[in-house]
DNA sequence: GACGTATCGCAACAGCGTTTGCTTACTCTT
DNA sequence: AAGAGTAAGCAAACGCTGTTGCGATACGTC
């Protein structure tokens, strides 16, 4: 596990708060002589700073540590149908420059490649420190691994496109290429360090979508396909879906939206976070997304209740429900912080027979 | 990460055939240098030994290693209302001794602990090799990690008991408590190495329960409640279930048996499945329990046929479902292969801030 | 019997965290 | 002002694990 202490001193320091060695030999349970090596392997490549000191007592004062935001940036993309939200962020997940683009139509795969670098050239010299590459957060079946969009049976000219080698090979810089709610997540808890450990992100866009980060690894499933909550059939016998199975969460929400009951609508993303949570046990629901951020209180409200009727009433049972902390950039910060997170977050486990491909 | 590599190892000789150094070494990546240290260590403890040569063309022939079953033992216990069903495996899973012990009725905490401490007493002394242990395995809201029987919020006498530390110290060997479906999920993948990577098991006793392993970790979520799946809504103002609310998957089931639909009993199965693939993305699911046990043909059959019609039909999504290889065991001896895997198995990754409670 | 080849194993080395002992820097007491 | 007490930090040695280099061993072929 190389660089897996490395990267957690980095997630404590990226909380903000300076710290000192001894607080992160004791959260890291590693010996403070360990953490000095660390901290040092990290100045070393400007990842991290000196503080100041502060004196507390009788003693040689502690030293504390802080992050360096501008030490690297990451461009995030998030690309649909109609337009494409571009952003540089720095090293902590921030917003340093931020670009919109209407897609006027369908672009053919080559042509789309072009308009993306374009976005990324634009924004390439905004922000000081070491540009680390981008990252690409679109709807859909993606492939994270191989990076390329599978989409799905219906005709679409973006099918089966190498999104990931053909921008990478266009800018000459790394590039990533992840599920739109995946890379929500990412972006969610690069930011918040600690705090999603085992948490599930519900994307309400024009579909619906979700992420799940279990034990602090985001899950992505056998074949990258992890997090289709919308085809989740929540009425048997419910209404038919595009899909050919009938009673989706997506289509039932949708239909309830169209006939402007927007409380069953709420109840429906309730019983789908509700499922999801009984199933896999995550103590954190963050919602995000166009359509639910106009209504964001009165479906958190909806949800809330669902997981307090549905739940044991044990209090050491109790789910965070929480809005995206990102708003509308919610997936374009996220496609930058899987870059970050590629290059300075935990070691990817794979570990076992044959553990890569 | 210590002794990963040596859990690989001894995973890939647990597949039965003997192996060479070199095929060891291509597997994990790492030099057949290291594949010599980690068997030297690995015979050492008796684990594995020698099982002879090959000389496959020119040069010094191949030495094979093979694992050594009778080295160590682990005693599995499955316990509902009713009944104990007991087993001794050896180091590979497979069954040594068996034992069955109808329980009359609803034990205090003490007796029950006794009552467990005798079958294992009973099974103490077969078999060769080191006895690692005892697990149990048992329906209904189980903390793992701190071996305890949360229970509902229903009256109930055996709520809150801490079986592990009771049973533990009531026998002077370490014992392990978990959910039945996760012991039997933890069992199906001890005795088929490498085949459930990302995997579900469905687990239809008296209730609805499921367990998943994503990325080669069993799930167990924020609170130990990961697999709760008979409480799932599949039919939206469904059928009232005692939990409060309506149309959970466990209730529907139920419901369609007693009427004699098994047809549609089967389909409720197939829908939590697609819902639970939908989700998390498994290429594996794994059947088991008592009652799926008697129709498990039609069973496979609609959970197939769903999956077909749910699922991209790309080649690459494929999802295979099959029927425990356990039988009645199934739970018994996953238990029991719980200890194996808590001591022989890959390490948990628990990194990052806080690792440790 | 000499030669080529593949396996095996010893020895030195490298990365990472721990242990141990000493130095540095500050506060409090006398 | 000098000394005692206390906490932080540094350096060197060590342990564990896997890698690299090189020589030893065992087999086939010419």
């Amino acid at each position: 596990m190389a660089g897996a202490h490395d990267a957690a001193v980095l997630a404590v320091a990226r909380r903000g708060d300076p710290v000192s060695r001894a607080a992160l030999a004791q959260e890291l349970q590693v010996t403070p002589q360990a953490i000095s090596k660390i901290l040092g392997r990290l100045m070393d490549r400007g990842l991290v700073e000196e503080a100041g000191t502060v004196a507390a007592g009788p003693g040689k004062p502690t030293t504390l540590y802080r992050i360096v935001p501008g030490s690297r940036r990451a461009i995030g993309l998030h690309l649909t149908r109609s337009r494409l939200h571009s952003v540089v962020v720095d090293l902590t997940g921030e917003i340093l420059e931020r670009r919109e683009l209407e897609i006027g139509r369908l672009q053919p795969v080559p042509e789309l490649i072009g308009t993306l670098a374009d976005e990324v050239r634009a924004l390439r010299d905004v922000g000081p420190g070491m540009l680390l590459g981008a990252g690409v957060g679109m709807p859909g079946p993606v492939d994270g691994e191989e990076g390329v969009y599978r989409g799905t049976s219906a005709p679409d000219p973006w099918r089966g496109a190498p999104i990931r080698r053909l921008l990478a090979a266009e800018l000459g810089m790394p590039v990533l290429l992840d599920h739109d709610s995946r890379a929500a997540l990412v972006g969610e808890a690069w930011s918040q360090p600690g705090l999603l450990r085992n948490a599930a992100l519900l994307l309400v866009e024009d579909g619906l979508g979700a992420a799940l980060c279990l034990d602090d690894q985001i899950v992505r499933g056998a074949h990258s396909h992890a997090g289709e909550v919308g085809h989740t059939v929540v009425r048997i016998d419910g209404i038919a879906c595009p899909c050919g199975r009938r009673g989706c969460a997506q289509t039932e929400y949708r239909a309830a939206l169209d006939r402007g009951d927007a409380e069953h609508a709420a109840r429906i993303l309730a019983e789908v976070v509700v499922n999801l949570v009984r199933l896999v046990d995550v103590d954190h629901v963050v919602l995000g997304g166009r359509t639910v951020h106009e209504q964001h209180e009165a479906t958190m409200d909806a949800i809330r209740e669902a997981l307090a009727a549905g739940l044991s009433d044990d209090p050491w049972v109790h789910v965070e429900v929480m809005l995206s902390t990102r708003g509308m950039d919610l997936i374009a910060v996220g496609a930058a912080c899987e870059v970050l997170e590629h290059e300075y977050g935990l070691p990817q486990v794979l570990v076992g027979p044959e553990e890569r491909g």
